[in-house]
DNA sequence: TAGTTAGGTGAATGATACTCATTTTAAAAA
DNA sequence: TTTTTAAAATGAGTATCATTCACCTAACTA
């Protein structure tokens, strides 16, 4: 046992000890994840990420409670990175669908700039049903809520269609991001991922339908038009 | 060693033998299908499915390699099922855009019905990298080459924007589905998943902004009130 | 200096995937 | 029917980890 122990009282050059406990800790965590992403958790072995690191296989038990419990730990301080990343980006966007827009581009962005962590939370994290009561997982659920609560703002705004189960769609836009991400990083094509951020933001803000059998035009413009005529008009678009 | 051993050069009872021998390895695939979608890949013992399918832990590696190999084979005939199943669910469908309609729902519903094998198989198989070199991923590939077909032929159709990337189509609407999936199946809500069909094809087809403040109409109608006007038009539909 | 404790260690333990020498079973031959 | 033969099946034994714990080291206090 190390790191649980209960500090000294005094106040005096506790922190340089501190600070190597934490850097220690930083160190498993660093080696852990290049291992887990070279080899996959099941063989990734702790001697392997004690000998990287260079310390006794123990020692890794002073810091985390087992195996999983530190693979569970990887993803907790990207996570604050992403989310605090995320409500800085949106700064100043104005309208639901221009955030969304921007969600989904930073999204893949951060995942094409951080390879090696997404080949761990996609792969060996995400979907382990335990990871569902990790500090990392309630992270994901708020980033997860927060997009639900942009959805819910545009049906006020009346920039998105107000019949439409928010959390579906959210489901809709998260799992599209990360299929393109998964066969971007078993393809070996991450760098192209913050590419594809615009067309993604397209079928779903657009359609996948043409433009040229059908006109879709500002609801001002139609009612001129109307107006200056007097003919029967379909309101809805076509379909097939 | 068993069931790799060449049967006999005579053809008299031969058959009966083969078919105990092909029932022992339902009977695991069965027994292992129910354990690993109780327990997870890892927490499952060999033990335990050797016990449960009431014969010896050897036996198993008679009829598969290992563990990992016993995993993935458990979505083979599943997989062959569903290839066919759609395949057939698609004969007389007019228009891509009601094959892609019936393929999502088709998807959705196979889940649906699927449970036990829906949890094996996103939660542990499919993104695992050797499971790359199966044979039930290659079925996986065709059904996925199916969708870019169907979407290129969409193209053809005039039914589908020729702007369109078919391939990040084809993640953004598989990976919709198995995203929707996932949490179903995590929060217990798989049995509303064929509900989900329909809203999640319209994501595609329509978008998700409101008709209301842009109007869509066929083209010979607006060319038609454009003619009987004089005025400038919007081409494109309306953005934020 | 002596005492205290955070911090670190690696051999020992137990669990489990996988192997293999042996036994059992049943088809084919005699 | 009895004998022969190879397929099937077995489970004790092996190797490989994850995890524990009794012990060590060094820094700080008094």
């Amino acid at each position: 046992m190390a790191a649980k122990r209960r500090p000294f009282p005094s106040v005096g050059q506790k922190k340089k000890r501190t600070l190597q406990t934490e850097n220690k800790k930083q160190l498993i965590l660093k080696v852990a994840t290049e291992v887990f992403a070279e080899k996959g958790f099941n063989e990734a072995t702790i001697s392997q990420i004690a000998q990287e690191a260079k310390i006794a296989e123990g020692s890794i038990y002073d810091y985390f409670k087992n195996k999983e419990d530190l693979l569970f730990s990887i993803p907790e301080e990207r996570m604050e990175n992403f989310l605090s990343g995320i409500h800085e980006s949106l700064e100043g966007v104005k309208g639901a669908l221009n955030k969304i827009r921007k969600i989904i581009w930073y999204h893949l962005n951060f995942y094409e700039k951080n390879k090696d962590y997404v080949v761990i939370l996609l792969q060996n994290i995400q979907k382990n049903p335990r990871f569902n009561s990790t500090r990392a997982y309630r992270l994901i659920r708020e980033f997860s809520k927060l997009v639900v609560q942009i959805i819910e703002e545009g049906k006020k705004e009346g920039l998105i269609r107000t019949d439409i189960d928010s959390p579906l769609l959210r489901d809709a836009i998260l799992g599209a991001i990360e299929h393109i991400t998964i066969r971007g990083s078993i393809l070996g094509r991450l760098p192209t991922l913050t590419g594809a951020a615009e067309t993604l933001y397209d079928f779903f803000a657009s359609g996948i339908q043409p433009q040229s059998s059908a006109v879709t035009l500002p609801l001002r413009e139609f009612l001129r038009m109307k107006e200056s005529m007097g003919k029967r008009i379909y309101g809805k678009p076509a379909k097939t």
